[in-house]
DNA sequence: CTGAAATATGAATAGTGATTCATGTCTCAT
DNA sequence: ATGAGACATGAATCACTATTCATATTTCAG
């Protein structure tokens, strides 16, 4: 079959019931399959990337896939879910321990910067998510900008920041992020982290007034 | 053939060889499919999308299809192209006439939500270009990342705004526009665009400082 | 050791949809 | 009016690849 099934558009869930290995050997081939697949998919998109093309770069033979993965949709599902973990915890460990709301969002955005840099293939598939598996999309985006937004309402109670709307402000500082990132990864520049923080964060804490 | 050759990742630029149509009924049709890829490719994706479905939409067989299009790769290449000019027309009205930079920056993020807002399809097909045509994509944000930093420079030079690093504060801006154009055309956001817009240019303007 | 479960293989199946083409029908300059 | 393009049609082609399956091979608990 060439075209599945679609994923249910709404906010259906599907089970995590790809079988999981069971031996020491299985756990090595799954990771190896979805170490491949971030490669493959992340450098040619999901649809240039064929199963085959999956398979070959992880040394396996093409039926060896299906014994992981139900479909070429649920690796790519589960690669957006472990790109939302590890991003979700380097954020999490880079601004535990720091009080002030703007001194955060300085250390959050240096690590997102330095994730992003690390792992252009997870986050071309985060992206191509929108395209591919809009539901993990939304969970990805959505799990962040209620964080951020909390974040922020948290910061104007505590007078750190100026009040404004929280959730529109998630947005913007998100895209901020992103948009970041993206040249980092899609337009490979070479601009050392440091100095784009430090650009941006004084943009974000004083604005642009003269 | 099911997947044509794919296009040349580099710079190179297809001529403009679609064959224009030399008749009153060739123009309409053509116009008529273009519309049709507009919305076909923008509700269900670029690869969801099958020539049927677009042709089918426009009201004309498949065949009509080439006529005026050399391949999908192409449509979907003008429809990037498409999005380029009118939303650069728009913002260059927007702002013309707007001497302050902050102001111009204002008025210039009102007129892209708005856009953005009355043109969905477009918007999603400029995203998914990175995935299927990188050239248009780069083309499109290095028009808009280029223009932003001169402007930037502008009014650093002018002592509209304090000086900083414009290349940065460029993409930074950009994001931000995108990210909540994302929110309205994605997320179904219904916030109205003068108060996106109020919080969002304080913002920019003052900073987060309290 | 041993056999049942787990893992691996790669050829075969089969859905799909982009593109082509042989065959009409319309348009408009002369 | 009229014929040479221009335009339109839609069935047929055919490359592509996700998924399945019958058949090994490997692992490991007992």
């Amino acid at each position: 079959m060439a075209k599945p099934a679609r994923k249910t558009g709404g906010t259906a869930n599907a089970s995590e019931d790809t079988s999981q290995p069971k031996t020491a050997r299985g756990e090595a081939t799954r990771k190896a399959i979805l170490t491949a697949a971030e490669r493959v998919i992340g450098a040619r998109g999901f649809n240039d990337a064929s199963i085959g093309h999956i398979t070959s770069e992880a040394g396996v033979a093409q039926g060896t896939f299906y014994i992981y993965f139900k479909s070429k949709d649920e690796v790519f599902h589960e690669l957006v879910l472990e790109m939302g973990r590890l991003v979700r915890r380097e954020l999490s460990q880079a601004t535990r321990d720091i009080p002030n709301r703007l001194d955060a969002e300085k250390a959050g955005l240096t690590a997102f910067l330095e994730f992003v840099r690390a792992h252009p293939d997870l986050y071309r598939i985060v992206q191509e998510a929108l395209f591919v598996d809009q539901d993990a999309y939304n969970a990805y985006y959505q799990a962040f900008s209620e964080g951020y937004r909390k974040g922020l309402e948290a910061a104007v109670e505590a007078g750190h920041i100026r009040p404004g709307d929280a959730d529109t402000r998630a947005w913007a500082l998100m895209g901020i992020s992103r948009s970041l990132g993206e040249r980092l990864v899609i337009w490979g520049d070479t601009t050392p982290i440091d100095e784009i923080v430090a650009t941006v964060h004084d943009m974000i804490a004083n604005g642009l007034k003269p």
